[in-house]
RNA sequence: GGGCCCGUAGCUCAAUGGAUAGAGUACGUGGCUUCGAACCACGGGAUCCGGGUUCGAUUCCUGGCGGGCCCA
């Protein structure tokens, strides 16, 4: 973890120096990666940051800070440049170290020493509801919370996943009588879907299945419909490789009272306020919300916002220290609303962050499929994993920040799969797996041999270099994306490392008998190109194969 | 009508307020008797428009234009 400690070091030189120049010390310090053209590995804006309030030239802070940093164990060299940037070359000793904790240990490269302190994380994410299969709007949601899961596990935080199932309510009767009438229909009957049910074949399958449905109640073809979909929205998400902790059951809350009881604890709070008979909370004062949304109705019935609030209670209650919740950009207009509530139940509203990703546009060639479940032409999650694959189908989503709004072409998709970047990367790894296999050919290294550290003193062209310092990246890819609470920056890096690593093995060749030596060491560079790879795509769902 | 998000290369997208705005793909030209050419090298191509803040704006503020979503 080269660049975590090398940044506690510059922070002590810099505030230590900072301190005799009489100039505002630096809480903390940004490490930048220097565009392609600056011969530097490590650059600080730092000086430019404080300039105005210095009243200073922001090069000359530059120059002097540059000169404090000097004899810092893992620089090489540092110097100023203009406008006022501090570059810092790191020493060939720290990169092979650096390079040597990663294949000595490449599951936990990354870990965030600090993470002990900081507080569980509940995610919840997907909570789709359980009338039907799951569509490819799905897709990106769960790719997204699933791929945070893993980065911010990796980091060392604790975490766990959630979904929702909305399993009360009125469309679960809605559902019940549709397949009701799926049923009567395979028996020959007459029958009608409800107003409002659910047209989708899927309920005809489900119908097929049933034994003696004659005798059945409601309650009976509720519970049918309900425990077949979401098994299979379970085997689907299982396929697209999205693991989740929980299930959380709506009906649990209305059967342990816990509706009734975040009622009472509004009111206690003097939270919630009744008019024309119905239930209020308070959420116009939320920034973004312009009216107080109705809990209970006048007639007594709760609205869908009442237990929401109360399986919100409960994930206070469960210990949480941050609780996030991710939603599609069609559920935008609920987070002031749930960011009240989580206020109003007295939970730090800097624990509470509901993240929206954009939904993607999904079309054929010119025209665009809208996904609807009612009328039942949607396209399902698992039709374009199969089509597409899962490796492709996540990382294209993995790529981009959740807030674009992403085009899909279901039609050039599978054309496109070929060419997927996703493949890029992966070569990568395919192709160090034939690197070794040569080598174990040759003689030079077996593959269970423990790998050489001194001979990474022969890594010195600059493709080798380019790799090391990439790699040292990885740690602070992490925080990014914890910082963002978004994978896309890890998917980008990816990207960039297997494009450092193709002209690397065009003009390096590793295996080679003639020189040992050299081919051992550049044998050790590609194992932690290979772990920093694997472990990359591992975090982000998707495969990292041996051959392609 | 109000709110949230977006507008970057032909296309799909990157870029904690930093240096010469990057990739993939498409297009053009080269490169396999040597570890995988699913690759590499080179080339042309881009910040929607107008103001403002800043030493510095794709990024922040503001007014338009265009699109997605939600609400009334």
């Amino acid at each position: 973890m080269i660049l975590s400690a090398l940044r506690k070091s510059l922070l002590e030189k810099a505030r230590a120096w900072a301190k005799a120049e009489g100039l505002p010390l630096p809480e903390n310090l940004t490490l930048g990666a220097p565009p392609a053209h600056v011969a530097a590995d490590i650059s600080l804006p730092w000086p430019m940051a404080v300039a105005k309030s210095a009243r200073k030239n922001p090069l000359e802070i530059a120059r002097s800070l540059a000169k404090s940093f000097e004899g810092v164990l893992e620089i090489e060299s540092v110097y100023a440049c203009a406008p006022g940037f501090v570059n810092i070359k790191l020493t060939d000793s720290a990169l092979r170290a650096n390079l040597k904790a990663i294949t000595l240990t490449p599951e936990t490269y990354g870990h965030d020493e600090a993470a002990g302190s900081t507080p569980s994380v509940l995610i919840e994410f997907v909570s789709a509801n359980p009338t039907g299969p799951l569509h490819f709007g799905h897709a990106r949601g769960a790719a997204f919370g699933d791929s945070l899961v893993r980065i911010l596990r990796r980091l060392g935080r604790k975490v766990e996943a959630e979904s929702y199932i909305n399993d009360a309510g009125r469309q679960i009767e809605l559902l019940g009588l549709s397949l009701m009438a799926r049923y009567q229909e395979r028996l020959g009957q007459p029958a009608q879907i409800p107003e409002g049910g659910y047209h989708g074949n899927y309920l005809k399958a489900i119908a097929a299945e049933i034994k003696n449905g004659e005798k059945w109640k409601a309650d009976d073809f509720n519970n049918f419909a309900m425990d077949r979909i979401l098994k299979e929205q379970q085997r689907d998400l299982q396929t697209f490789r999205v693991h989740f902790d929980h299930w959380y059951h709506e009906t649990g809350l209305h059967g342990s009272g816990a509706v009734q009881k975040v009622l009472e604890r509004l009111k206690e709070y003097d939270m919630a306020y009744e008019k024309d008979g119905a239930i209020w909370l308070g959420t116009a004062s939320q920034e973004g919300d312009d009216k107080d949304r109705v809990l209970v109705r006048s007639d007594g019935r709760p609205t869908y916002f009442l237990p929401d609030i109360a399986y919100h209670l409960t994930k206070i209650e469960r210990g949480y220290g941050l609780i996030i919740d991710i939603w599609g950009a069609d559920h935008h207009g609920y987070v002031p609303r749930m960011t009240a509530a989580m206020a109003a139940l007295g939970h730090p509203p800097q624990q509470y962050k509901a993240l929206i990703y954009q939904l993607v546009h999904l079309f054929r060639g010119e025209e665009t499929v809208r996904m609807s479940k009612r009328s039942g032409d949607i396209v399902e999650l698992r039709e374009v994993a199969d089509e597409v694959g899962v490796d492709a189908c996540r990382f294209f989503f993995a790529l981009r920040t959740p807030n674009s709004h992403m085009n899909f072409d279901l039609e050039l998709a599978k054309k496109q799969s070929s060419e997927n970047p996703v493949f890029y990367c992966q070569y990568v790894h395919a192709r160090i797996g034939s690197i070794f296999k040569e080598a174990a050919k040759q003689g030079i290294l077996g593959t269970d041999e423990p790998l050489p550290g001194p001979n990474a003193r022969f890594l010195n062209s600059p493709e080798e270099k380019a790799l090391m310092v990439k790699m040292a990246w990885f740690p602070e890819l992490l925080k990014s994306c914890e910082k963002e609470l978004s994978p896309h920056p890890l998917a980008n890096y990816i990207m960039e490392l297997a494009g450092l690593f193709h002209p690397f093995y065009e003009k390096c060749r590793v295996v080679d008998p003639a020189n040992a030596e050299v081919s051992r060491a550049r044998l050790l560079l590609c194992t932690g190109v290979r772990d920093v790879i694997r472990e990359g795509l591992g975090l982000l769902g998707v495969s990292a194969p041996e051959q392609m």
